[in-house]
DNA sequence: CAAAAAGAAGGCGTAAAACGCCAATATAAC
DNA sequence: GTTATATTGGCGTTTTACGCCTTCTTTTTG
């Protein structure tokens, strides 16, 4: 399936608003509105749009920390690797986990409430996690930019 | 305000799919859909909710690339961080952006579609901003966990 | 170049959802 | 125990989503 400039426009919009309705949709790219519609159905079925969401506000919710943690993996079996990824999964406070070069780097992005949270974070949950050997943390001062949408 | 269980629970479903309806919403919580489309609309005016959106698929919109970029800054008067942070904000390849510890330097995740899209962004964007002085590049090889919901 | 085929668009009717309003119930304050 | 306040549930109206059919446009083929 290839997508036209129409099609990038209507996954913009939905990325700036994921509840537009299909009929403002429609008239923001001037189609009909079952035109558009059946565009919207066919970038979700052909895998453009993974889902749809609702974002908090990390500070309203209590949750205004943001720290990055280099985490170095005690060289070992490719199981070993496995299992440490399948645990960070389940960690909720872990938002992005990311392989890096040396074979056993982790880079994880982890939230938290404030410094007591963000201890009980390290020392009881990334610390532990299969095959730890080194967790190197760079905590952030301030959000200047974050953002879902990507350039299309 | 103050939220209670059944609104973190309304958080927590409107997290994975934020495109429910009202009547299966208050379903899941137990609340009749007027009650339940009550509270959402609460959340949304005291600002737990900051907005709905759409998550695209990075791989199938061919930005498969992530890449997390240390940038330190020619140490320089409050302004000349304000215009880097500007600046930066305009960018549509960088998704995040932190203030770190040390006064001027950033931590920046840029997503690229291969390594010539990176080279033209490190090259063209990044050392182009104004004031930089480092640009330090981690790469990372594969996804592990990515995703948008906080605890709550 | 014309006829046939394929793809996309628009219009319409029906079903579902959102939303405003009011009464009923539950909770808190005095 | 009574008043005041907040929260809930039910109902009618408006808006939205969605399936179906026809029309129009584009592409293919002889």
């Amino acid at each position: 399936m290839q997508i036209d400039e129409r099609d990038r426009m209507i996954l913009r919009l939905l990325q700036r608003d994921g509840r537009i309705s299909n009929a403002e949709l429609a008239e923001k790219v001037n189609l009909s509105a079952s035109a558009c519609l059946r565009r919207v159905r066919l970038l979700e079925e052909a895998g453009f749009i993974d889902h749809y969401t609702m974002l908090l506000n990390p500070a309203r919710i209590g949750k205004p920390g943001n720290a990055f943690v280099n985490i170095s993996i005690t060289r070992q079996t490719r199981e070993a690797l496995e299992t440490f990824e399948k645990e960070v999964q389940k960690v909720p406070e872990v938002v992005e986990c990311y392989l890096l070069a040396g074979q056993s780097d982790y880079l994880v992005h982890v939230v938290y409430s404030d410094t007591g949270d963000y201890e009980r974070i390290h020392s009881e949950v990334l610390t532990q996690l299969p095959g730890v050997e080194r967790v190197q943390t760079v905590i952030t001062l301030r959000e200047v930019k974050r953002t879902t949408e990507l350039p299309v």
